[in-house]
DNA sequence: TTAAACTTTCAATAATTATTGAAAGTTTAT
DNA sequence: ATAAACTTTCAATAATTATTGAAAGTTTAA
């Protein structure tokens, strides 16, 4: 496989990726170029490289920015903006997860907790919401701390004894 | 808060949910009637409750058996069709977690190596490439690899283990 | 058998979501 | 000030995805 054929595959994997987890593909594709770009690219350069309208990448450039993974890098000398993406994973991963827990989980879980804290007016119904609410409810708090803690540790040694306690 | 109030506010909230992450709003709806009804239902008490058609009805039920968190529930001496979800949180995380690691995870990890594996030519973009789909192949697989081990150990001493070492 | 009770399939349609492109807006150099 | 270089906005449109409903298929009881 040549570079342009495995970078191609990369793009749209990734793309792909991302409309599986309802983030759209524009999005995921400029990310994933500037992944692995050597340099910052502009606008025109994005629309260039992905084929798609100005207005959209705009748009995307802007969600992006939104997340925190994309800054904009003004080259001296040059009139039109650059962008850049989080190259270290690790950030990536921990901005990602930060934001998602933000603005998806998080909600979640109050209305979890407020649905699981209805009174209990003794009818086996409501026994069953509030009981299957209230898992829920545990788990999800559970999961999105552990994903919290883990993603904001210092990689290596916090991973590798995690790795080591649960084999 | 009363239970219809609260019912509907849980089944709403976890279809959304749902469609943020990419699984349909009336699958996530079905699966959720399921999670906190006291008994198996029918695909006619599904429709009712739910307000949508047989046909999307059939199909997101097969949807969720092939998923694995839905079973045909056959009551003795009724001619119809019962159905019923994973009832444990825990048990219905595993799954989940199983199969969208072995549909989506595992296919991209797969890519990613591929993609990471190509030859370095000795420029710039190929080793920049390289480097960066490596780590987002090692970062994918120690993320896989943790989140399958969590959800597959028995609960509570791992669970607590692992949020102590992390505090 | 056969017909009633039930489920599945799938082409048509609706709903949602993404994309375009051109006009409006902004910034910078002169 | 003004005009060129650039970015953003947003209504129109395209593409995708979900939903319907009725016909075809299947199972069971008599």
């Amino acid at each position: 496989m040549e570079y342009q054929e495995a970078k191609d595959k990369f793009i749209s994997t990734w793309g792909s990726l991302g409309t599986l987890w309802g983030i759209n593909k524009a999005m995921a594709q400029i990310q994933s170029l500037l992944f692995i770009s050597t340099k910052p690219l502009s606008m025109e350069e994005i629309m260039e490289e992905l084929k798609i309208s100005r207005g959209n990448t705009s748009m995307n450039l802007r969600q992006l920015m939104d997340w925190g993974i994309v800054t904009k890098e003004l080259i001296p000398g040059e009139r039109k903006e650059f962008f850049t993406t989080e190259k270290d994973v690790q950030e990536l991963a921990r901005h990602i997860a930060k934001e998602r827990s933000r603005r998806e989980i998080k909600p979640v879980i109050k209305i979890l907790k407020d649905v699981s804290s209805i009174k209990d007016d003794g009818t086996e119904k409501t026994k069953e919401l509030i009981k299957q609410t209230k898992a829920l409810h545990d788990l999800a708090e559970t999961a999105d701390a552990m994903m919290n803690k883990i993603v904001n540790q210092e990689q290596n040694w916090i991973t590798k004894s995690l790795l080591k306690l649960i084999k």
